[in-house]
DNA sequence: CACATGACAATCT
DNA sequence: CAGATTGCCATGT
């Protein structure tokens, strides 16, 4: 598996950013689901804090990462959810009240990728 | 060193 | 389903 952001400050921002963007068009995944793939089981809390320090600046597809229930994580109504909503529904992912459906866009990854 | 703070989550009430 | 509780751990004060 090729790694990206090998020169970031350390090596679990780097894997966090990786495994981020392999979640692919159409699907999301949750902040703990992104931990384990990226070898940080239960830490899902790292997952937000990076994504915080580096969606301003960097290529990352933070649409597709919201919370295990499927709930976006900004708050309702900000601008940032506004934002969110409508990267989702350009992928053709529904959000109703403020959530998605993960049994239906949940990101599945198989072993190889 | 003690304490607070996160784009979270599993579990219990 | 809504809260509260507890676990998690890097960072900043």
């Amino acid at each position: 598996m090729k790694i990206d952001y090998l020169s970031e400050p350390n090596e679990k921002q780097a894997l966090i950013y990786h495994v981020i963007n392999l979640i692919p068009f159409g699907c999301v995944a949750s902040y703990g689901q992104i931990a384990e793939l990226a070898g940080l089981p239960g830490r899902a809390r790292l997952v937000g804090k990076y994504l915080g320090q580096a969606c301003a600046s960097r290529a990352i597809s933070w649409h597709r990462v919201v919370r295990s229930s499927g709930q976006l994580a900004f708050e309702k109504g900000s601008e940032q959810a506004k934002i969110q909503t409508s990267k989702l529904q350009e992928e053709n992912i529904a959000v109703l009240n403020h959530r998605v459906s993960m049994s239906e866009f949940q990101w599945k990854p198989s072993f190889y990728e």
